[in-house]
RNA sequence: GCCCGGGUGGCGGAAUGGUAGACGCUGGAGACUUAAAAUCUCCUGGCCGCAAGGUCUUGCCGGUUCGAGUCCGGCCCCGGGCACCA
């Protein structure tokens, strides 16, 4: 079964464990053993033309490592790897080339599995999955339909952000500094019809249910930073003229309301048209082009001035009828709240500078207590100038007043969030087609009658050129909608995909109970069910495949349902997922989405897809930069697989220091662990390739090796629990150091290291488990208990310490008694030279750790 | 600006409030060798000292404590996230 190397030759024994394993489906997870599960899963890559850099394999590794372990604890471990596929780089290669985006994933997708192959994961293999197969993409069609039907989809002319590099729409997260995040293109506002998900229905939840999971904690502030909540008021805010209506402000200071000054609407406020006085309109209009023309990163560059138009029209204070003017700024965001604020200069920063610039009034209405503050003053204090609210405290006042306004009609208590819907369509081709035909009313009408259970309360409708299209979801069992053929992938540059060029699949006779369709060029079947329709030409985004992909693995060949109630039940949500902390906010926020959208569907039984979360960091190259091509600082496992072989690349990939930190790659570091394991050999076999003379069944240990390898099956237990692999690998070393001095072991106790290193080095674990006669796979080999009473050492070290500071040791018994500890320390030579002349004040004493004398100076007090 | 995380030898890093620097790299000395590589042994934070030993030392300043890398307060620097969110 092993090889018959005399020396460690990974070249060899690699390849030879990886078909061994691969060929005995020993890591085939079993749906439905008899085992407690573990699934562990790694965030699955984009598989792009480059091929793997070695920052995959950190995360990999640390998950591999996971698995193997959780396998030897009698677990049935679920480990599955597979293809985040759709992407804007295969499709930019296609533009190029006129490759079709396919042909050149496949090619990729090959590359990276022969790469991941070749460093020895134990993933199930049988479970690969490909978010862009149309087995796959039919469910994450099918997901869309059951969010369509609920409610939760929905289209909107919106301003979005346009790359006219890139020919597509990118999402509000993809732009980053007015930049594109992919390629750092230059973006525009364009308005364009775009589906949207209703993800702010799920804000409260996505932020309460933050608590249930154990994740990094800067993650979870993260994603409540991002989804933003603020409870405040909703202000009502009559106009002066009669009759022409109100302002609605969102506030979180309502107890600042008596020193509101003015008003501020955002441009693009819709009542900021209507209430400007004629004399007033054309500022205002210049104001709005000037704030239409700016790019948002100018907008909302900070260091800029504020800027503003007075509209000529005057509010009423609800609180006490102050007359308040009404102005017009681009500070105001007409995304965020009511897209309306009102200003209280006294007690904001944005509102003082913008109120000192235009010469508007400042009312102090906070007082804390003790000295005034200079303004603008944002903290609590006392009320002052309230009227009746005087002297309240300002949380106090915020309830008061929030409920007198409600009282009299003219406000509520609301909360905000800052997170906006998910803009979920790409107006591209690489990616999966919306199961969405466009239809008249009448058509749509029959449709949903005949079928109502796919159909949404209110219909999505979309009007152009006066014309108003009604979106009919395709039925389920018509699923995948599969990507025509096209001749180019250029966009069509009019905002719409590359899909609209495709005549014979856009423009369609289609049998709306079937989902059958056949080209509009043709005549029209025989039929009612047989309507007009023209296609989505949008496609979706690649987080899509994204959001589910966890659940698939469960049940990856399922053509039935995204997987079957069983599969769900047997492995649940995975129980670790390990990646980048890049994915803490998008993907992390979406996915959970998704899964709650799932759970209410009744589809999975549990809140959270993933109650263990942890980060590995980044390695950076040799110089200390971020890897990359144009710095030439790039590793590539390849060749460290090549020249040190997998195990040494695992084993330093996990030695470099803690996985969550950001660390910089050392060439000269991996001899080290490639040292590491030649020792582990050669302790075990001779040049000869012959099982070391010093290795016998009762050899008589030293009875310190014992003693550290039962501290270093604990540490190494441990240490992989709290994946703190680094220092499970000192632990290691030090036990490697132990088992080369000794002159005689056992070979049970070489055994029992072995298992303990395998899960990081598995191909030389496995090698010289069975060289030493092991038997089976060694990962499966019930992991060793560590013995407490093995772990009491004969001898302990005392430190002692005069007034704190080093000043002898002794080694004396475990648990000695202070009176006995303290004789003995006197009778050192160096302790007692310090203790000479003083008053010993007092002792403290730690059992097994520490002595320390405390005392004072001769003539120091008494 | 706000919110996080982090500053420990020449380097990566280790340390439940209890010997700072485990483990590894680098460097030095020696053993083995005809020689080299590999391997093994010892040394390797600064300063003073022949030595024994002493003394300083975890970004800076202060505090709590018998005792602080670790806890508290204030600063400096680096990294990440958010950013006119009312």
């Amino acid at each position: 079964m092993a090889t018959d190397c005399k020396e460690y030759d990974f070249r060899k024994i690699e390849p030879h464990w990886q078909s061994f394993w691969e060929e005995s489906g020993c890591f085939r997870a079993v749906t439905g053993s008899s085992k407690p599960k573990y699934y562990v899963l790694d965030m699955f890559p984009y598989p792009s033309g480059a091929g793997l850099h070695v920052g995959h394999p950190e995360g990999y590794t640390a998950t591999d490592i996971v698995a193997r372990y959780q396998r030897a604890r009698g677990r049935e471990v679920l480990h599955p790897m597979g293809w985040d596929a759709f992407g804007l780089p295969a499709e930019q290669h296609a533009v190029k080339t006129g490759t079709p985006p396919a042909q050149n994933t496949r090619n990729n997708i090959a590359n990276f599995r022969r790469q991941i192959k070749a460093l020895g994961f134990s993933y199930d293999w049988d479970r690969e999955i490909d978010t862009t197969d149309p087995k796959y993409f039919r469910w994450t069609q099918w997901i869309f339909l059951q969010l369509f039907k609920r409610g939760l989809a929905y289209v909107d002319e919106r301003p979005v952000w346009w790359c006219p590099e890139l020919r597509t729409v990118l999402a509000n997260e993809e732009v980053v500094d007015g930049k594109s995040e992919v390629g750092g293109f230059p973006v525009e506002r364009r308005n364009l019809r775009q589906w949207v998900l209703r993800i702010t229905a799920y804000a409260e939840r996505l932020l309460a249910d933050l608590s249930e999971v154990d994740w990094p904690d800067s993650t979870k502030r993260m994603q409540a930073a991002w989804i933003g909540r603020s409870e405040g008021a909703e202000i009502l805010f009559r106009l002066e003229t009669p009759g022409a209506g109100e302002i609605k402000v969102f506030t979180t200071r309502p107890d600042t309301l008596f020193g509101c000054t003015y008003l501020v609407l955002a441009p693009e406020h819709p009542l900021a048209d209507t209430l400007t006085t004629p004399e007033q309109r054309p500022a205002l209009e210049a104001y709005r082009r000037l704030a239409g023309a700016k790019s948002d990163l100018e907008r909302t560059d900070l260091a800029k001035d504020k800027s503003g138009v007075f509209t000529g029209a005057y509010a009423v204070n609800p609180a006490n009828g102050a007359r308040v003017p009404v102005w017009v700024a681009d500070y105001v965001l007409m995304g965020y709240g009511t897209g309306a604020i009102m200003a209280v200069p006294a007690h904001d920063e944005r509102d003082h500078e913008f109120a000192t610039r235009f010469a508007l009034p400042i009312i102090r209405v906070i007082a804390p207590p003790g000295e005034e503050p200079p303004l603008p003053y944002t903290g609590e204090g006392l009320l002052v100038q309230s009227g009746p609210y005087t002297g309240l405290t300002a949380a106090d006042a915020r309830q008061r007043l929030t409920a007198a306004l409600a009282g009299q009609g003219a406000g509520r208590a609301t909360v905000n969030y800052k997170l906006r819907d998910w803009l979920f369509s790409r107006q591209r081709y690489w990616g999966e087609p919306f199961p969405i035909a466009w239809v008249d009313e009448a058509d749509y009408r029959r449709a949903a009658a005949a079928r109502p259970a796919d159909f949404p309360a209110e219909p999505v409708t979309f009007t152009e050129n006066g014309r108003t299209r009604f979106a009919l979801p395709l039925p389920p069992a018509a699923l995948p909608l599969e990507l025509p053929l096209v001749a180019s992938y250029l966009p069509a540059g009019t905002g719409e995909s590359p899909l609209a060029l495709a005549a014979g699949w856009v423009d369609l006779w289609l049998n709306h109970t079937t989902g059958a369709a056949l080209p509009a060029s043709e005549p029209r079947p025989a039929g009612t069910e047989w309507i007009r329709a023209r296609r989505e030409t949008n496609t979706m985004p690649q987080w899509a495949g994204s959001c589910w992909y966890y659940l698939r693995f469960t049940d990856p060949r399922n053509d039935q349902a995204l997987a079957s109630p069983e599969a769900l039940k047997a492995w649940g949500v995975p129980d670790l997922y390990v990646g980048g902390a890049e994915h803490a906010v998008l993907h992390l926020l979406y996915s959970r989405f998704w899964h709650k959208v799932l759970f209410d569907l009744g589809l999975v039984a549990q809140r959270e897809p993933f109650p263990r979360l942890f980060h590995q960091g980044m390695i950076l190259g040799e110089d200390g930069e971020k890897m990359s091509k144009s710095r030439g600082n790039v590793v590539n496992p390849d060749a460290i697989i090549a020249s040190h072989g997998a195990d040494t690349l695992r084993l330093y990939l996990m030695f470099l220091g803690p996985l969550e930190a950001m660390k910089p790659w050392n060439s000269r570091g991996i001899e080290g662990v490639h040292r590491f394991l030649q020792k582990v050999w050669r302790e075990c076999l001779t040049e000869e390739g012959e099982i070391q003379p010093k290795l016998t069944a009762a050899a008589d240990e030293p009875p310190e090796l014992a003693r550290i390898l039962h501290a270093t099956i604990k540490k190494v237990g441990e240490d992989i629990e709290g994946l703190r692999l680094n220092t499970a690998i000192s632990q290691m070393m030090t036990c490697a150091n132990a088992l080369q001095k000794a002159p005689a072991v056992r070979r049970s106790t070489m055994q029992t290291f072995l298992q303990l290193l395998a899960p990081f080095a598995p191909h030389l674990a496995q090698e010289l488990w069975a060289r030493l006669g092991g038997a089976g796979v060694i990962h499966l080999t019930p992991w060793p208990a560590f013995d407490p009473a093995a772990l009491e050492a004969q001898e302990v070290k005392l430190v002692v310490q005069v007034n704190g500071k080093h000043r002898g040791e002794l080694l004396v018994p475990p648990d000695l008694a202070q009176d006995e500890a303290v004789q003995q320390a006197q009778g050192q030579a160096k302790v007692a030279a310090q203790l000479s002349g003083r008053t010993i004040k007092k002792i403290i004493y730690v059992p097994n750790r520490i002595l320390n004398f405390v005392v004072l100076e001769p003539g120091q007090g008494t």
